[in-house]
Formats: C-alpha cells, structure tokens, sequence
DNA sequence: TCTGGGGTCCTAGGACCC
DNA sequence: TCTGGGGTCCTAGGACCC
C-alpha cells in the first residue's frame, strides 16, 4: 500500500510563506529567464492563467487582475522541500523523494496501527502547522492508483485533501470519471494513439487486456494497465539511484552574438556540471557540447548543433573538460547566429578508481593527479560556503549573457543577510 | 522583444560476431 | 534455381515525468 503526498501549488505557496500581505493574492512563479509560467496559487488558476504559458502572453491579463509574479528562487523551494521531507520521514519509515514537491509513502504494516486516511490527515496537518504547507494524499494500492487518488484528493474539496483508494469500487468510480490523460505514464502522444483505440478514460485503459496493450504500445504501458488494477508493479525507491547523466544549460538573458561570450557560458556550465559530479563522487567519460538558436523565432536563421567527445580516461577535473569544451566548441560556432541557448552534458560514469585503461593508454595531461584532486577539493569546499567565491577565468566576471530574474524574492531560510524580519 | 531545465526508460535498426 | 540463424551491443530518437 502506498500513499502519494504532494505540496499544493509548490512554488507559489513557498513565495507566500513570509509573505502573509498576499495570502489571497494571485500568484504565479516563472521559469528561468523569467520565460513561462511555472507555478500559480488557487486564485491565479481560477483567473485562468494555464500552466507552462509564456508570460508575455498572459501579461496583459496579470496587469489587469494584479496578479504578481516571482522568478524562481530554488534555493527557497529546496529548503522548504527538505523541511517537508524530513517531517514525512519522521512519521513513516520508507519514503521515496520523487520531486521536489512529492514524496511516495510505503504503507505496509501502519494499516495495523491506523486506519490509513487517518494517517494521511495527520501528515496534511503536520506539514501544514510545521511548514505552512498544504498538502494532499492519496493512497491506494499501486504508484499509479495513488497518484490518482491524490490527482482527486486535490480537485474535490469535499475529500478534505486525502482519498484512500483501498476498495476496488472506488478505485473503478473513480477510474471512470477520469479522461485517460490524466494517468501518470500517458502522455500527449499516448493519449492520442489510445483515443484512436476507443480508450478514453482511464477506466477503459484499465480495462484493457495487457497482452493487447503490450502489442500495440510498449511494456511500459502494460505495466501502467496492471497497476491500474492495483497489480503493484514498481517499488518504492528509497535510495536515491546514482546519475548516469548530468546536463548543465540554460537560456541566455539576452542572446549571445560574441564567441568570447560563449566561451563564457560553456566555461560556466562544464564548472557547474563537474561540481555536481564531484558532489557525485562520480567521473564522467564522455562529454557533450551544445548551442543552438531560438526554436521560436521565425526571423532569425534557425541552427542547432552539438558535439562530443570520449576521453582516454573517466575523469572529474574541471581544467580538462573546459579544455575539452573549448575545442568542440571551435567546431560548432559558427558566426551569424543569435544564440539563445547552450550546455554541455556529461554521461559515461565510472566510480573513481574502478576504470580498466586500455595497454597503450596515455592518461589526460594534469588529468587525475593527487594534487589536482586537492585543488578541486579545495575550490568545491569555497564555494559550498558561498558559492562564486572561486572561479575559472573563462567564466568570466560579468557574465552578461546570464539568465534573467527580474523579480526574484529573497532567500528567506537559506542567507543570513536576507532573513525575514519581523517589525 | 519576450517561449525552462534536468532527468529516465524503451524501442528500432544497424553493425558486428560466430 | 536455391545463399542461415541467432545473438549482442550501440545509438538515435521518441516518449514520459516534474
């Protein structure tokens, strides 16, 4: 048995925590660069502000309902994230993180001491006296029956915030007055070529015989129909899988013309991207580079290209893969374009130490010696305490391309110099 | 003018092996 | 006239998730 617990409308209730002047305020919270709209509270929904639109298309209807928006400010949103897991973790013994909103709940053995909608209500009150987060839970006997079941336990009020899922009747009640869309696993492109099937609702997808389903679609949709049935096809994952890629990229504030600028931002994603993967305890083998032009715009020349490279030896030094991203990045530029984006991404991993080098192998010039691990020790170590307290030269200073955030809130929980103050 | 970022898994098809 | 069968590995692309 399984229970889905989820925050309610994340983003925007971790905006409105030390904010109470707008508790009833629309609020919606953007994507980096301020591009789309990534989170809004319950008024900004009931005004209709859809989910992942670019802002400037809504802006003339936030200005006329004075609906207020906030960059993204992650560093808020994982603090709060973690106080609400911890809690969850206080008061059951298997929990998987699945986001930074969600956490799945094993239930086996608590029926014994509870009855399990019980249970649910004291998380929801919890979390929102320790947190001043609502949550919603919805449990059933599969991962999938359970995140419907929180799907409802969020659209109807009247469930008080938790559906317990437990009896097959209401599991199917429930199944029926759900369009097939709304299962977790089905996606647009499924939903579609299910249509065409004749399956509409999740009820009918339930119905479904798995073997039919196998054959026109892949296992990955059978395993959804079986779970559907509270056949429990996937466990609850309590450790954390190790990464087998890590991506580092974004959007650019405004867009790049200058190859000395690229050269900038890529430095400034291979730091990030191998400082994660030091965090890892990871070495990465392969290294891709990317950057293309905005999909969107049908004036600029459209360009989008990437490259990539194996090294001899997995490693984990940031002065190699800048080296590295600097040549492919010779190769991609081509002058011209208005970039709008670039990254790089690492994949490939080895635990340091376990790689076999081939007979003839040279190892990477200043790639794994005693004193590079110190100096990377060292830089990780500075700038965990502040972050940008050392850098790479090639990162740049004023980073101009950088990302926009125009309306960012302070970092409440997580800075000395920006704690609330209370007057 | 302005449209996010970071992941995972599966499948099909080609290359290659004996 | 008639030209095998079985398998692995890798990659690109597609789909999904939050």
């Amino acid at each position: 048995m399984f229970a889905l617990v989820d925050c309610n409308n994340f983003y925007a209730s971790c905006e409105k925590l030390f904010r109470p002047d707008l508790a009833t305020t629309p609020v919606v919270v953007l994507s980096n660069n301020d591009g789309c709209v990534v989170a809004r509270s319950k008024e900004a929904k009931a005004l209709g502000v859809k989910m992942g639109v670019p802002v400037f298309q809504v802006r003339d209807l936030m200005r006329q309902h004075g609906i207020l928006a906030f960059s993204s400010n992650y560093a808020l949103y994982a603090d709060i994230s973690q106080r609400v897991m911890s809690t969850l973790e206080a008061m059951a013994p298997g929990v998987e993180v699945y986001s930074i909103d969600e956490a799945f709940i094993d239930l086996s053995g608590l029926q014994m001491l509870q009855s399990l909608s019980e249970f649910g209500r004291a998380i929801r009150q919890r979390i929102q006296k320790w947190q001043g987060i609502t949550v919603c839970v919805g449990i059933a006997p599969s991962k999938t029956l359970a995140k419907l079941a929180n799907h409802a336990a969020k659209t109807w009020p009247k469930t008080g915030g938790v559906v317990d899922l437990t009896c097959k009747s209401r599991q199917r009640k429930l199944l029926a007055l759900l369009p097939v869309n709304e299962v977790w696993g089905i996606g647009g492109k499924l939903t579609k070529r299910l249509q065409q099937l004749g399956i509409n609702t999740a009820l009918q997808l339930a119905d479904a015989a798995p073997a039919y389903i196998r054959q026109h679609f892949s296992v990955v949709v059978e395993r959804t129909v079986r779970e559907l049935n509270g056949e429990s096809c996937l466990e609850l994952e309590q450790i954390a899988a190790t990464k087998k890629q890590i991506i580092s990229s974004r959007s650019f504030g405004q867009r790049i013309t200058d190859k000395q600028q690229m050269r900038e931002a890529i430095s400034e994603y291979i730091s990030r991207a191998c400082s994660k993967l030091r965090q890892e305890q990871q070495q990465a083998k392969h290294l891709t580079v990317f950057l293309r032009t905005s999909p969107f715009s049908d004036k600029d020349a459209p360009y989008s290209a990437s490259k990539s490279v194996e090294l001899e030896a997995p490693a984990s030094d940031t002065r190699l893969f800048l080296a590295k991203a600097m040549q492919l990045l010779d190769g991609l530029w081509v002058n011209g374009y208005r970039y709008a984006k670039a990254g790089v991404m690492l994949a490939d991993f080895y635990d340091p130490g376990v790689y076999q080098p081939g007979l003839f192998d040279q190892p990477e010039a200043g790639g794994q010696t005693a004193a590079y691990q110190k100096l990377m020790q060292l830089m990780d170590k500075l700038n965990a305490k502040h972050s940008k307290t050392i850098w790479f030269a090639s990162q740049g200073g004023k980073q101009e391309w950088s990302m926009k955030r125009e309306m960012l809130s302070p970092a409440y929980t997580t800075n000395w110099r920006e704690l609330p103050v209370v007057r």
